[in-house]
DNA sequence: ACTCCATGCGGAGGCAGCCTCCGTTTTTTG
DNA sequence: CAAAAAACGGAGGCTGCCTCCGCATGGAGT
């Protein structure tokens, strides 16, 4: 309850150097392995013993979430300038993709990130950048609607869930681009308003 | 190259009653803790020892692929009943949920499924059925065309891949039915013809 | 029924990854 | 420069995967 905002003693040199070793190291690893990489092999690269790694991240999904950092910043610069064009349903349909790739910036990732969805327990520090995603796909999407561009009857929760799936085939390395693409259309077509019946 | 539809011995009687409860254990280990079920566990409450069970199953992709096989037989049962009802559309419609429900029948059991679509080498128990059930789902893909009620450009497989992806999601657990049925609804309404550009 | 031996069995144990104590070292502070 | 707070990292316990290899089991031939 006192003052909290400042801290009581500088933070040590070391603390700062072993994290930052941790992330690069943590990073690279993901890339190669996918999620899944074993933490020892990375600590031992970031030179620093499991302890350590396990005192800066308690868990994998830790980690995880301080490795996205980064590249969830670049995923809120890009919704501004997604925003900037006019027409909701291009805006819509670029964001989706820019969901699609964060969500494939590693092999595997879909899946801690939909059980941080799952437990409601905030302790899961992906949990956090999930709602935002969903949340900021909502908007998207009800901005399409109001331009009657899409279906009413879709959330942004589903588009969030297609986005993540199509990460997921794409991390299972099973399936090509046309595929994927071919996949895309046709959610895209599911969404998209038609004269058709509701 | 000689007659090898005749066994030179009876099999013996330890191999059948081993086996049969080895694939017992393994249903409901699969079934409670999904695909990633700890293979000892299982040995050990089938009343046999680890050795046993890798002798009748190598690898965990061919104990999945044993205990999918009555499961197999009956999506294969099913398909005989849709072809029944004479619209394509809604033949296509329920073959989709039969897939689904197929793949949902344990957590998991998806990955495993499109990492045996990944590799081209037979050797993985799993290559056979999905390899059997995309081309299944071809056929009533193009039946379905052919009646005028979906979009040209779709292929099996792409449906295919869809509905993996809703049994994925169904297994993380993380979504509601609801949700579930809106996705379902957006795939459909993506490869349904309509007249819209294409 | 009895023996023989192919066949299958299972425990022990090596390996890898996760995670946690706790004695030691580093770094800040006064 | 000394003392204490803070962080470090290696050792080791745990679990699960998988494989040897000596032993038991049960079918086949007499």
């Amino acid at each position: 309850m006192s003052a909290e905002g400042q801290q009581g003693r500088k933070p040590r040199a070391d603390v700062r150097r072993n994290r930052a070793a941790l992330l690069e190291a943590a990073q690279r690893h993901f890339l190669r392995d996918g999620v899944g990489a074993s933490l020892e092999a990375l600590a031992k690269e970031a030179g620093v013993g499991p302890a350590t790694l396990y005192r800066h991240f308690p868990t994998r999904e830790a980690l995880l979430a301080a490795v996205l950092q980064t590249r969830s910043e670049e995923l809120v610069a890009r919704r501004a300038d997604i925003a900037r064009l006019g027409d909701p349903s291009e805006a819509l349909r670029q964001w989706l993709r820019a969901l699609e790739e964060y969500f494939s910036a590693f092999s595997g990732l879909p899946e801690p990130l939909m059980a941080a969805a799952r437990e409601r327990e905030p302790d899961n520090p992906l949990t956090l950048p999930c709602d935002e995603l969903i949340a900021t796909t909502d908007e998207y999407v009800r901005a399409a609607q109001l331009a009657g561009h899409t279906r009413p009857s879709v959330k942004g929760y589903d588009l969030y869930l297609a986005a993540v799936s199509v990460a997921w085939i794409k991390g299972t390395g099973t399936t090509d681009e046309d595929s994927l693409d071919r996949l895309r259309a046709l959610i895209e077509s599911g969404y998209r308003e038609q004269d058709d019946e509701e």
